[in-house]
DNA sequence: AGTATTTGACCGGA
DNA sequence: TCCGGTCAAATACT
């Protein structure tokens, strides 16, 4: 086991180097969008063998251009939760907060003291399945790019199973697919929803393909999409505060 | 026609 | 009483 955990901390040391090179290549100079793209297909890479060298993988998983993963207890959240923080490139990668499975949005919210309204979704199959799985996506006030992401329940339909064996076997894409036949695709999907210029609300997430999708500074989608990818979309920048899966 | 989203109302907890 | 979370009817979209 130490044997894999030091070559998982190798593996997940290179990660955070290189996308931090991306994230500055990216950020800073765009007319490199070749070397960029190397370094995505790198991480993608590196991230898929260090998910594989986690096993099972952890769910909270997430696939984005930059990974980072802390333990930091950031207030007030019970147990149960998982909280991401989700960063898009842009504003036209708002699809990237897909996370391969398939949400309903049931509802909005003004919250307090924040400027943007948190946004609630349910598993699609809630009824059919009985998927008790919910999250809340509410904008960052400091930072518009960035989302926070909780989730909340176990995901018991079959098709959180199939993202689950699909760490080991295969990345949610398939799924990603399905649901493309009754959902819009990711940019049409945020373009349909109320987001005005400044002040807009949390995309819905519908299921988006997987995939290197790049239209315009978006990241790249990794290879290794955790069962439980928080936002693990394209283009996203996951910030993990807690993992607990305790249910 | 079926499904998803929007939005105001309702309910429970602090 | 206030606030966050959910419900459900109306509406929009495919």
């Amino acid at each position: 086991m130490e044997d894999t955990t030091a070559t998982l901390a190798t593996e997940l040391d290179g990660l955070l180097a290189m996308a931090r090179e991306l994230e500055e290549r990216v950020d800073g100079d765009q007319g490199a969008p070749g070397a960029a793209r190397e370094l995505c297909a790198e991480l993608a890479a590196s991230v898929d063998r260090a998910v594989r060298l986690a096993g099972s993988g952890p769910r909270g998983g997430n696939a984005g251009g930059r990974a980072r993963v802390n333990g930091q207890h950031r207030g007030g959240r019970k147990a149960g939760a998982v909280r991401a923080q989700v960063r898009v490139a842009s504003m036209q990668d708002l699809g990237s907060l897909d996370d391969g499975l398939s949400w309903r949005k049931y509802g909005q919210k003004d919250i307090l003291g924040a400027p943007y309204p948190r946004a609630y979704f349910r598993c699609t199959h809630r009824h059919s399945q009985g998927c008790q799985a919910t999250k809340q996506v509410q904008r960052a006030a400091a930072d518009p790019l960035l989302f926070d992401v909780v989730y909340h329940g176990a995901h018991t339909c079959a098709q959180a199973t199939a993202v689950l064996v699909g760490t080991d076997q295969q990345p949610p894409a398939s799924l990603g697919q399905e649901q493309q036949q009754q959902q819009s695709s990711p940019a049409e999907a945020s373009e349909g929803m109320q987001w005005p210029a400044e002040p807009f609300t949390p995309p819905s997430f519908p299921s988006s393909p997987a995939g290197c999708y790049t239209p315009g500074n978006s990241w790249c989608q990794l290879a290794g999409n955790y069962g439980y990818a928080a936002g693990g979309g394209l283009g996203a920048d996951m910030d993990f505060d807690e993992l607990f899966w305790n249910m």
